[in-house]
DNA sequence: TATTTAAATGCAACTCTGTTGCATTTGTAA
DNA sequence: TTACAAATGCAACAGAGTTGCATTTAAATA
């Protein structure tokens, strides 16, 4: 499974820079944060190259796990949030209710990329697909962005 | 918004009764959990008329507040988690962690139905289209059902 | 109708996710 | 080197959801 494309664009007000325009997938974590207008910490260096290197999207009790820096929770969950908001890595709901993340922004308008979750042993991975609406929404409805969620069993199970 | 049809069919241990068809939307209270082969409390016919009533997705804190029983936090909780594996309600996981629950099966093949989700008051609503997968799944992953999220401003907001 | 029993409930204690306020530390620009 | 905003750590907290066990209740049986 390959990881989504992803663009910049988050939708706080943390930043200018934020709008900047990154190649997540090939710019240097040092490049990552700089412009995304953050300051270069131990901790959020580990934690992009984390994400680089994961093989499907990982929950808080994962980072924690992996991470070589002792970081508290409150740090890593405020970096999650502010990784996500400026479009580092983006959130997916399973049906654990523990949100899991993985490198790349949501895409914003019409369609939106599928997330896989494994019903036996939990692993979300994300799918290069896109998928659209395929009828009409009910009056007076707006859809802004489109995730699709396919239940089934992984290669590794 | 329309609700989704729903049909039986669970996937655990807990009674042969389950299998039996029932129209969920149709069937008394009564009948629904006679067919399924659970008992009549006062607790799960409010909860049944409850659903039925409801106009979009159910937090157990809706619930809590909702039903006139005072009923435990436990027993709240291990009737969804029965409703839903006997197919008399399915849940929904949106950006905010916490489960919800609406009336009707989940479809387990192929196919899904879809949950628009309000950014705005977080509502969940349940839509009566369905969604089908518009890409290949990569080698080894073998897809059971699909479900679809659409995030945007709903008709009240 | 009274008896019996498995299923359902209530209670208490607990785990885990995620958040918030505040003091301290650190990255970076001047 | 200094100074300041940003980032971190700490502590305390709220809420979702779970589990074991004692008690109660629905409903089948006598």
């Amino acid at each position: 499974m390959l990881l989504p494309f992803g663009t910049g664009g988050g939708n706080s007000a943390i930043k200018m820079l934020e709008k900047i325009t990154v190649d997540i997938f090939n710019d240097s974590s040092q490049n990552l944060l700089e412009k995304k207008g953050l300051k270069k910490t131990k901790l959020r260096l580990e934690l992009i190259q984390h994400f680089k290197e994961a093989k499907h999207a990982q929950a808080y009790s994962d980072l924690k796990q992996a991470l070589v820096s002792d970081v508290d929770k409150s740090t890593l969950y405020r970096n999650l949030s502010i990784f996500e908001e400026v479009g580092l890595i983006h959130g997916i709901n399973d049906h654990t209710g523990v949100t899991k993340y993985a490198l790349g922004s949501e895409p914003s308008s019409g369609h939106g990329h599928a997330h896989f979750v494994c019903e036996c042993c939990e692993t979300v991975y994300c799918m290069n697909g896109t998928t659209e609406l395929q009828f009409e929404m009910p009056h007076g409805f707006k859809p802004k962005n489109v995730q699709t969620i396919i239940k089934g069993i992984c290669a590794n199970c």
